[in-house]
DNA sequence: AGCACGATTAACT
DNA sequence: GTTAATCGTGCTC
């Protein structure tokens, strides 16, 4: 439903605002008319120039650029010479800030992505940023695509909002070289349970 | 121009 | 728990 697009307002908050909404809502790319994607249960949020962990520590490069763009749009990197990761522009034009998506519970294109991961159980499709990105076929040539434009084949579907008693905050992945206190902000959201999760899958069919 | 390293993943001991 | 894979980016010389 093109009017269930999370519309730009929702992208120009605060990043931890963003970040801890995102969970439940359904990340949706399109394929050659075909939707494929999920459920969001996992993000993280980075943003700041005082903040170490955000690739915006080293000012506005040809990389970060979109960060600094208006919010609702896609911030696409590549790292470990063979990993994309996929990120929402957040908070105010001029403003650095973005959301990594963790990882989702696949609901459409199952036929698609399981080609894509075909080495890996269902559990491991899409529970990495890196596999994600593999799963719905996103790199580079989405950056800085508008997610807030129907025709686009990259936005996000408003889902079944995850209650607090189901979301888990915890310190950020993967910053292993970040000083404090940056390493350790509890700035990662994790939407728990299973049945929630399937429960949201049901009720948004 | 060269270099160290990363918001990771998968395979292996 | 450990480690190889693999290359764009940003920093130093």
């Amino acid at each position: 439903m093109k009017d269930s697009i999370l519309p730009r307002k929702f992208y120009d908050r605060p990043a931890l605002s963003v970040a801890r909404d995102l969970l439940g809502a359904r990340l949706i790319r399109i394929e050659d008319g075909q939707r494929v994607g999920g459920i969001i249960i996992e993000t993280e949020a980075y943003g700041g120039e005082q903040d170490l962990g955000c690739h915006c520590r080293s000012g506005r490069t040809e990389r970060t650029q979109a960060m600094y763009g208006p919010p609702g749009h896609a911030y696409i990197y590549f790292t470990y010479g063979m990993h994309w990761m996929l990120n929402f522009v957040v908070e105010a034009d001029g403003n650095p800030a973005a959301i990594l998506i963790r990882a989702i519970h696949p609901t459409e294109g199952l036929n698609l992505i399981a080609e894509r991961r075909a080495k890996q159980p269902p559990k491991r499709w899409t529970d990495g940023p890196g596999k994600i990105c593999q799963a719905l076929n996103i790199d580079k040539g989405l950056y800085g695509v508008d997610l807030c434009i129907p025709d686009n084949n990259l936005f996000v579907e408003k889902g079944s909002r995850i209650p607090d008693s189901n979301v888990t905050i915890g310190p950020r992945v993967g910053l292993n070289t970040v000083p404090e206190p940056w390493k350790s902000k509890p700035w990662r959201f994790l939407a728990s349970m299973e049945d929630t999760i399937e429960d949201t899958t049901t009720a948004n069919a």
